[in-house]
DNA sequence: ACCCAGGAAACGC
DNA sequence: GCGTTTCATGGG
């Protein structure tokens, strides 16, 4: 068990990164959190200005949890109205995570349609398969497969890990990629617009999936991803009422002009208590 | 029995 | 191009 010292001033609350619906392989313990992530099976907890960690080193927690970006940039950038104050001052110490671009494609291919729980479960299946009954717990902790493995397993296999519909999207995203080995470093080097729609050509990928893997697997802040919550929750600005998810997406780009994935997220984990503002 | 959930793709016009 | 329908799944 490692220990990481926080410095003063640098904001970090544990419960609110891993819970907030950016990651979907942590689970919470008695007293903080294990998870999966990278190739790593990590358990951390959070205790005054400390984490302590075991499962990685200290640089791979400074890089996942983004622990040297200055918050304090994000949210004097993003302050702009009572609204989204609300939702920074609910979310302080969230911060988007680092993750694994694939590991977060195929989490979001999961995503579709579905709730954070049924999400988890599904994913949990998908990288658990074939099911081991020697091994006891709830969690396997197992890597999520490789494109190669993914690629390789059928329709049914995957319906057994209830990933309904989204099967087949899975499968060909997989083949895809297969066929796209530095899918990475095309995507991570060009503007939002055109990664996004170079994602966008992969099955099981639209834009609301396409947006959360540029701004949770590729850090790109101006990603504003639009799902069925931020869609209802922007409708508290005028510009955006009665709009279709692609103009919505544009305003909070422009609206939260540093960091609009920031924003989304600070509103996403703070939906319940927007909902009725 | 419906409705909903971090949507996308196919279809009809 | 734009609106509608379909697609699995489990919980409320
Ligand atoms: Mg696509």
């Amino acid at each position: 068990m490692d220990q990481f010292y926080l410095k003063k001033g640098q904001s970090f609350n544990l419960d609110l990164t891993l819970g907030c619906g950016q990651v979907f392989r942590w689970y919470r313990l008695e007293n903080g959190w294990k998870g999966y992530a990278k190739g790593r099976i990590i358990t951390i907890r959070s205790e005054e200005d400390s984490l302590f960690y075991a499962g990685c080193d200290e640089k791979f927690i400074r890089e996942y949890f983004q622990l040297d970006m200055e918050l304090s940039d994000v949210v004097s950038s993003i302050s702009l109205d009572p609204y989204i104050k609300k939702a920074v001052r609910l979310c302080q110490g969230l911060r988007i995570i680092h993750q694994d671009p694939w590991e977060c494609l195929i989490s979001f291919i999961c995503s579709s349609n579905a709730n954070i729980p049924m999400i988890e479960k599904r994913i949990e299946l998908i990288c658990s398969y074939p099911p081991d009954e020697s091994i006891d717990g709830e969690y396997s902790f197992a890597p999520f497969p490789e494109p190669e493995k993914l690629a390789q397993m059928t329709e049914p296999e995957l319906m057994c890990c209830k990933a309904g519909y989204r099967a087949r999207y899975l499968i060909g995203t997989a083949k895809a990629i297969l066929n796209w080995p530095d899918w990475k470093e095309e995507v991570k080097k060009v503007g939002l617009s055109e990664s996004r729609k170079l994602l966008c050509k992969l099955p099981g990928v639209g834009p609301k999936v396409a947006e959360c893997v540029l701004l949770f697997g590729f850090n790109k802040y101006e990603a504003f991803p639009v799902d069925v919550w931020i869609r209802r929750l922007m409708e508290h600005y005028p510009e955006c009422k009665g709009k279709k998810d692609e103009e919505i997406g544009n305003f909070g780009r422009k609206y939260f002009s540093s960091f609009p994935g920031y924003a989304q997220q600070y509103l996403y984990a703070a939906r319940k208590e927007l909902i009725d503002y």
